[in-house]
DNA sequence: GTAATACCTAAACCTGACTTTATGTCAAGA
DNA sequence: TCTTGACATAAAGTCAGGTTTAGGTATTAC
């Protein structure tokens, strides 16, 4: 059993936010000794799961959702199962949209590096976009897509 | 030249926005006719820089402070090879987060479509975590490392 | 005994990125 | 002429996800 301090250090996450993700009802299990929060492993796990469900897009209010269907019991693992496959999903379109965006930025680190060879934009916008090298080429045309 | 509206359904975004980044400063060579803003090749770019930037985890004040490099001509053109690399950096550790919170996402839709299988997580959970399928233990284990 | 810590609650506050509202201008079509 | 639609502004409102504040309790350290 750990003291709200001591999974704030663990997850280095400040005490307010845990007392929020509480109130929002992301610990529905959480137990009290004379008012006083106690997390066990049951709640280390909880706070694994809201970290994967938050960085997968998720709301907080859906996380409570996929909590309280935990509470429910084995009728809802259908549920549970589908959000999973939702956020895997959604997390692989994402990943794509991140390398078009890294492939953008990839380009403007060549171009830049090129104007400060060449010494300015002008001449570099003249050889745009049918006169770069094939492999920057290819960025172009993946972030321009 | 385009109109705020032409622009609008060209990007998807609404005029709102629009006329919101023009008030951040994000738009810094916007002409206007007789008040009304008139849209060129060089504001289509800069849009589609600002939504590179945007998804990069940039904020708007710093996009901004990129469009004001870009009207102090080529002496920044440093700067601006530097805040690329940058945000070139942060989306590659971005994608390494999202990998392994995809394992995870990966992991729990095991977890549950094995649970709807044996019928209860209680039994799934005497496995865990040393007697998982090995490509199972190496999504457990990306997640949770 | 008292001072420092760690915990508690409720409620107000904050931030970023927009969005909405209220009000007004202007040109084109019926 | 009059109304419709696209444009304009300033200022207020919204929302999520916390954070801060104000006031209190309980335990430990000196």
């Amino acid at each position: 059993m750990y003291s709200i301090g001591q999974v704030s250090e663990m997850f280095h996450l400040p005490v307010s936010t845990l007392r929020y993700y509480d109130k929002e009802g992301l610990f529905p299990y959480m137990e009290r000794r004379s008012g006083i929060r106690r997390f066990s492993e049951r709640e280390l796990e909880a706070l694994r799961v809201i970290e994967c469900l938050k960085k997968s897009g998720l709301e907080i209010k859906e996380i409570k959702q996929f909590m309280a269907w935990c509470v429910e019991g084995p009728a809802t693992y259908p549920e549970r199962k589908a959000l999973f496959e939702t956020r895997k999903q959604a997390v692989e379109e994402e990943m794509l949209r991140l390398q078009k965006t890294l492939d953008m930025l990839k380009f403007k680190c060549w171009y830049y590096e090129t104007a400060i060879r060449v010494g300015s934009e002008d001449r570099l916008n003249e050889m745009l976009p049918d006169h770069l090298p094939p492999e920057i080429q290819k960025l172009y045309d993946s972030a321009h897509a």
